[in-house]
RNA sequence: GGCGGCGUGGCCGAGUGGUUAGGCAGGGGCCUGCAAAGCCCCGUACUCCGGUUCGAAUCCGGACGCCGCCUCCA
């Protein structure tokens, strides 16, 4: 039974499946109004880590996550690029897909795009103003949140308290604070839809309620996100679904921040640093190891010191699938545990790795193990018990495959003149020519290779 | 003001009331012609002050410091 802290009330509990054997999450995408940051890539590789393991588990999972295409940023961008927000989104979000391919996050099994969705959320509305659960002002609709008996249910705070604490000027015609815009009307020039209460465009919480109930149907097992997703933005989305007598998700959860030295990395701040520009700079399986070396809840320092930290131990995982010649797992088909043999040593480390994850999903807990289990199958083929080093080589493998972390034993291209320094190097060690030896050892790492002895000669790989 | 989180060895980062987290870096050793890779050993840490306890980094209380949410944000 898979474990998990739930945000509502702080606590880790049994993940309760609407249909047994079946997961469905929606986990809050983003907004394509920019280059994708650290953040985005840690809340996806999260999620994305929960999905496989799920998956690994052998449980059918559906996930969606949405893409929000029009929102107030996306405006804000098309008139400082000075294009249209069709553009915009176009270009932002092909800049998304690459980056999630890069950081190996697989694609969801839904990606909805908010203004696919816009009759039925003008329907919602149109629900909520019938009932006098939403309200019209000059600007747009409005969602009025003293309609709902627990809102703040997921801020952990009755509304009174909340809205005593409002940042937002109440001097508007908002009957309270908190209410929020569920339509807004088009300014000339906006891009908008046609609706019996105005011209305008969708507010950014209508979506996700709309589109989530609407791929999975009420009483989806989990809902999931950053942190600062859970309020207002979580709570607003849960307030729409309690208005409208749906069931919403029965599990929350929230992953934490990336952090930029104290504070957190955030839109507002201006602090982030892309995505793009980290693929640039790393191996973008460093992110994924240093996501997975955290737990998920826990706020993360992602710099070029961690990034760099990652990538050493990364070079030791890769040493262990060069040595043992593992196939790179992970990528985008998803790993399954029963698609592996599982004996002796090699179900032990699975079972405790497998309680590990299904606890909260204890991904620090695991890695250690894992790492634990690197040290012993490198020690058994030292002392020659190769075979049981095989096995838990291929179980390493496939549990850190399970997490989408893909070892790399693939063998770099060797051109001829190298090939060659190689096989005279081979040649004055037989003779024990020490100084020529070392001399073309030298002359392959000029050319950019690491040089490793073996008991089959001499090893040459890209560092 | 309300609510929540955090403070661990050089760095990153877990943690259960009492026996090693793990990674990186550093030191020593083994292996190696020398390296590299690999293996073994080492630091004996837990903001401070009280308390509970045979025993607390881990529970309780307090202090100090830091961060976040109550606007937009993953």
């Amino acid at each position: 039974m898979i474990r998990l802290f739930d945000s509502v009330d702080g606590k880790v509990r049994d993940l309760t499946l609407r249909e047994p054997g079946h997961v469905s999450m929606y986990v809050c995408g983003p907004t394509v109004d920019n280059l994708p940051h650290l953040g985005h890539g840690r809340f996806t590789l999260v999620w994305d880590v929960a999905r496989r393991w799920f998956t690994f588990r052998g449980l059918d999972v559906t996930y969606v996550s949405n893409i929000t295409d029009i929102d107030d940023k996306i405006i804000a961008r098309s008139l400082e690029e000075d294009r249209s927000t069709g553009e915009v989104v176009a270009t932002y979000e092909a800049q998304w897909w690459e980056a999630m391919d890069r950081l190996g996050v697989a694609r969801p099994d839904e990606a909805p795009h908010a203004t696919d969705y816009v009759p039925e959320m003008i329907e919602l509305i149109s629900e909520f103003l019938e009932n006098d659960i939403a309200y019209v002002i000059s600007d747009g609709v409005y969602f009025d949140v003293s309609r709902v008996p627990d809102y703040g249910l997921l801020a952990g705070q009755p509304l009174e308290s909340l809205r005593a604490g409002a940042r937002v000027e109440a001097s508007d015609e908002k009957r309270s604070p908190l209410d929020f815009a569920l339509w807004k009307n088009a300014k000339p020039g906006e891009p908008s839809w046609p609706a019996p209460f105005g011209d305008g465009r969708p507010g950014w919480h209508t979506e996700c309620v709309v589109m989530s109930l609407g791929l999975l149907g009420e009483g989806f097992d989990l809902h999931c996100g950053g942190l600062d997703l859970k309020f207002p933005h979580h709570e607003n989305e849960r307030a729409q679904a309690v208005a409208a007598g749906r069931v919403f998700s029965v599990h929350w959860d929230h992953n934490g921040w990336v952090m930029v030295g104290k504070e957190k990395m955030s839109k507002s701040l201006g602090n982030f640093t892309s995505l793009t520009h980290l693929a640039e700079t790393s191996d973008p399986r460093a992110y994924r190891l240093l996501v997975l070396r955290s737990h998920y809840r826990s706020p993360i320092g992602v710099t070029p010191a961690t990034i760099a930290d990652a990538e050493r131990a990364l070079a030791r995982l890769d040493a262990l699938a060069r040595r043992f010649k593992l196939p790179a797992l992970a990528g985008d088909t998803l790993e399954v545990a029963t698609n592996y043999r599982w004996v002796g040593d090699a179900e032990a480390l699975f079972d405790e790795v497998g309680e590990a994850l299904d606890n909260d999903l204890d991904t620090p807990l695991a890695v250690a193990l894992l790492f634990d289990a690197l040290a012993a199958a490198n020690s058994a083929a030292d002392v020659g018990d190769l075979s049981y080093a095989k096995q838990q080589a291929v179980a390493i493998n496939a549990l850190f495959g399970a997490l989408g972390l893909s070892l790399h034993s693939k063998e770099d291209r060797v051109d001829a003149i190298s090939a060659d320094l190689v096989t005279r190097r081979d040649q004055a060690r037989a003779e024990k020519d020490w100084a020529e030896a070392d001399r073309l050892r030298n002359e392959l790492v000029t050319l950019g290779w690491v040089v490793e002895d073996s008991s089959t000669g001499t090893l040459i790989r890209r560092p």
